[in-house]
DNA sequence: AATTATTTGTGCGTATGTATC
DNA sequence: AGATACATACGCACAAATAAT
């Protein structure tokens, strides 16, 4: 159809910056030249360029020229921080998405939460909805963190769109410059064999999570400590679970795998409970030191998840690298205690 | 600073669109009127209406006039769920959270979260925040609920800006036609009285919240069966007390009003726990059913609180009514039971 | 440090075309 | 058919900011 003059040269400009013809900086030609250049009056021109300022392709300065802008030259501050974990409403979940909130909300921010339920079909789905979504910052406890990670691209978009990405409890190994705010689960690992050994156990098994790559430092942490207090690692006394088959795989090889032991190292306490429910003997230590420590009709020692600070610390840590302060990771310690925490 | 004359201009009709002096349809004066009444050059006024164009707040019709568009004339939906509850990683909320955001996840919401803490004035900014923000719907825990809100000009801000917002626990009265979920608590006052004249008490105390509309609800059940039973409601062996001062007022008080009482009904678990601890002798009926009834070294009865359910129920009703499918309140019933059920 | 040329901002005027009532 | 009002297009003039001299 019919176009007339300014809106055709503006769309020969808009063309001209969008294929790089014009770059950055001044590039675009005058008033006066452009007038010249296309037999069209002045006034006409300045409609083309009116159109292409309020599109925000260009920037006009008095006395000096019309200047290419950049591509989405500044991102405005929305407030909204995204955080992403496996589970909302249970466990030691309330305590840390509680210290996330507290320390936003003091500081203007407000949460958008969402659950993956460990499931990177799930966590796909929530990214790529947040990558549509107005927000500044992301907070993230890693799905299966120790298996290869199907979605960092969607986490390399937000990189590339310049919205920092803040891990919790775990991380994916295949991230560029991962920041996160982990327990020493290795250490804790450590820790909770230690304890065991000094106990005088010799025959301590274990019980970890394969898909999180906490599972693997705790285990990690396990192994050593009774490596180097010379007690052999038999396989058979470890036991590999995950997400999804926890329970019907309790169920059908605790029984075997602990019936040597007198001692075991339970990755949580969800896990603790059902086994001193199921053996009435064994010593057991455990992790997150949450309620079932106490609940349990057969109490048993768990160390204490520093969650409600996990938490604070990654909402933090989103705030400064925000403000250009910090990009740095925190590790946090695991502490022993018999004493009920919550 | 300085500015230039079409900016003015622009600025002085959008206030006036925005204020209301210019309505719907045509109103905006014609360019040649605007240029008498501004005195300025048709160019200038046609410059300041082109910039009302690009911000699609007028339309011009070639021919016809210049029109002012209806504010907001579609809302897009953003798929985000604002929630504000009274706290967040705590007590019964981590799993009505839980309930919310299962509901709204299934439908491809995501859930903005944010804890008053039970202070009106953390109510008030947040929801002065909320109405800055990208969401299509509030599901809102009111805030003493018990007392006038002063902040119920913010939530019909929401209400004309055709956000829906239900809410759960308790409403305030002052709302023009509140959508809202709430368990039956007046019944509940009926059941766990009910529950101890069964066992044999007269002497029943009753410790009820008094910030919180639950608190009067519970109360009132608690007072009428009382009486229906021919028991006097004595004022002495009643405590309210508030958000505030708990643990405080329960300390100094609690020990003379419970002195003649062999029974109490205590608004929830968190002063049942504490009751518990202070008296050994005394039979307590509370309501929420959480881990505290069972934690107590000397375990009490309390009713069972549909949390899980509230929250689904809520976020359900929000979408519905965003799809304009169902304007209705939903009331929930207590149970009694004494066993674990969390 | 002052001057000048360039460039955009603002304003005035005119004319033709076209859609709506 | 005519009045009205907007769309497009052009010409000219001066102001104000900027950059170069």
């Amino acid at each position: 159809m019919k176009e007339c003059k300014y809106i055709e040269l503006f769309e020969n400009i808009r063309e001209k910056i969008i294929d790089g013809t014009y770059a950055e900086k001044q590039k675009l030609p005058s008033e006066n030249e452009l007038v010249k250049a296309t037999g069209y009056s002045r006034q006409t021109v300045r409609q083309a360029i009116s159109l292409l300022e309020h599109s925000e392709l260009v920037s006009r300065v008095q006395g000096s020229g019309t200047y290419v802008n950049k591509i989405a030259p500044k991102r405005e501050a929305t407030m909204n921080i995204a955080v992403v974990t496996t589970y909302i409403g249970e466990y030691i979940f309330p305590a840390i998405l509680s210290g996330i909130d507290s320390v936003l909300t003091e500081n203007g921010y407000t949460s958008m939460i969402s659950a993956t339920k460990n499931r990177v079909d799930n966590e796909r789905k929530i990214l790529s909805d947040l990558l549509g979504k107005p927000i500044d910052g992301l907070i993230v406890e890693g799905t299966k963190t120790a298996l290869p990670n199907p979605n960092i691209d969607l986490y390399e978009k937000f990189a590339e769109q310049g919205i920092p990405v803040v891990f919790i409890n775990g991380y994916y190994p295949d991230l560029k410059k991962p920041v996160f705010v982990v327990a020493d689960d290795r250490k804790g690992g450590e820790i909770a064999c230690k304890t065991l050994i000094e106990k005088g156990h010799t025959k301590i098994a274990g019980i970890f999570k394969s898909d999180d790559i906490q599972g693997h430092r705790r285990y990690a942490g396990y192994a050593q400590t009774l490596r180097s207090n010379n007690v052999e690692v038999n396989d058979d006394r470890v036991i590999w679970y995950t997400t999804e088959n926890r329970d019907s795989l309790l169920e059908r090889y605790a029984e075997e795998a602990l019936a040597e032991s007198t001692a075991v190292v339970c990755y949580n306490d969800e896990v603790a409970l059902k086994i001193s429910r199921m053996f009435e003997g064994i010593e057991i230590v455990s992790f997150d030191n949450s309620t079932y420590a106490q609940l349990s009709a057969n109490p048993f020692l768990s160390l204490s998840n520093p969650k409600e600070k996990i938490g604070e610390y990654a909402a933090q840590k989103v705030i400064n690298i925000l403000r250009r302060k910090d990009e740095t990771s925190t590790v946090l310690q695991w502490e022993m205690t018999s004493e009920f925490t919550d």
